[in-house]
DNA sequence: AGGTTGACCTGGACGC
DNA sequence: TGCGTCCAGGTCAACC
């Protein structure tokens, strides 16, 4: 159950599996809520295509894709400069290299795996992607939250909200500016601020000394700056640490991640603050349990 | 329009 | 052991 730690976990160890792979073969469940595109629409555009990158967009798995067929559709192919080569043949290498996108939203149970296509198949895959090389990329989703879906426009997935990871202090607090809802549901909508989930949204409010129910267009400068520090830092440390793990998350080998050993307050109310001592409270806030400090965090 | 709530699913943990 | 209840890190549509 994932968020930005543990889907860029799985993004970049299944990249490092499958890139510039060949998809010859598409197998969905029809289970009709785990597809936004149709499966026809989605075997349609996966069929053929080879994978250029896997990489993350807010909570989303994006794998980039070219089309056409052998080495046509080799990037490198694609760059070269042949004066042989007709118009047409241009324009459909330009076409190619702008491609199509797969996206893979793991919801709260999804696991994007690769297997060898002789290990039997999980209860509960809805997708598998057939390799060139043997290998099988496994879309596996027991409480079907999670989403697949494709993209052909131009200009491809951009996430619905701004990129945590990398957005400065001055955007950052903008973002947050006359608004009335409380500060962590302001860190769980995702057309604001996309990746932030429940774990980190309340790891960061602790580090930065902020009460979850603070109005988000009152914070001052300095807890500000405090937020955005604490949760770069804590994505940052997360991504290090290949993502937590609390219950079934497993990443492309099928390794847990251990950012559990981490967590200061999230999924431990009534314990003790690891800083001060005083007894962690939960509570809820945008529909969502919320555990803080009552002391360390105003 | 911004903000809040409940619905969507299955499985695991817990209490009796 | 078995059954019922509660809870879950995700969105999103429908409401206020």
């Amino acid at each position: 159950m994932p968020e930005l730690p543990e889907v860029e976990t799985v993004a970049n160890g299944v990249d490092a599996r499958v890139r510039g792979q060949r998809i010859e073969r598409v197998w969905t469940s029809g289970k009709p809520q785990t597809f936004k595109s149709s499966e026809e629409e989605i075997a349609a555009t996966l069929t053929g295509a080879r994978i250029e990158r896997v990489r993350r967009v807010g909570k989303t798995i994006v794998m980039d894709l070219a089309r056409g067929s052998g080495r046509e559709a080799d990037s490198s192919a694609a760059l070269r400069n042949d004066s042989q080569k007709s118009k047409d043949d241009d324009t459909r290498h330009l076409r190619d290299a702008v491609g199509a996108q797969f996206l893979v939203h793991l919801g709260m149970t999804g696991r994007l795996l690769v297997s060898q296509a002789e290990v039997a198949l999980p209860l509960h895959t809805h997708a598998v992607l057939s390799l060139g090389d043997g290998r099988e990329v496994r879309f596996v989703d027991p409480r079907r939250f999670g989403r697949l879906s494709v993209v052909t426009e131009a200009g491809g997935y951009a996430g619905p909200g701004a990129e945590p990871t990398t957005i400065s202090v001055e955007d950052f607090s903008g973002l947050f500016k006359g608004r009335k809802l409380a500060i962590k549901a302001a860190l769980l909508n995702q057309s604001i601020l996309h990746g932030v989930g429940n774990i980190y949204a309340d790891e960061s409010l602790f580090r930065a000394g902020i009460r979850p129910r603070k109005q988000a267009g009152k914070l001052t400068k300095a807890e500000l700056a405090r937020l955005h520090s604490s949760l770069q830092t804590v994505l940052a440390h997360a991504i290090k640490l290949g993502g937590s793990s609390v219950s079934d998350y497993v990443d492309a080998d099928g390794i847990r991640g251990f950012f559990q050993l981490e967590h200061k307050v999230y999924g431990r109310a009534g314990e003790s603050c690891h800083d001060c001592g005083a007894g962690l409270k939960k509570i809820v806030v945008g529909g969502r349990t919320t555990v803080y400090c009552p002391a360390c965090q105003r």
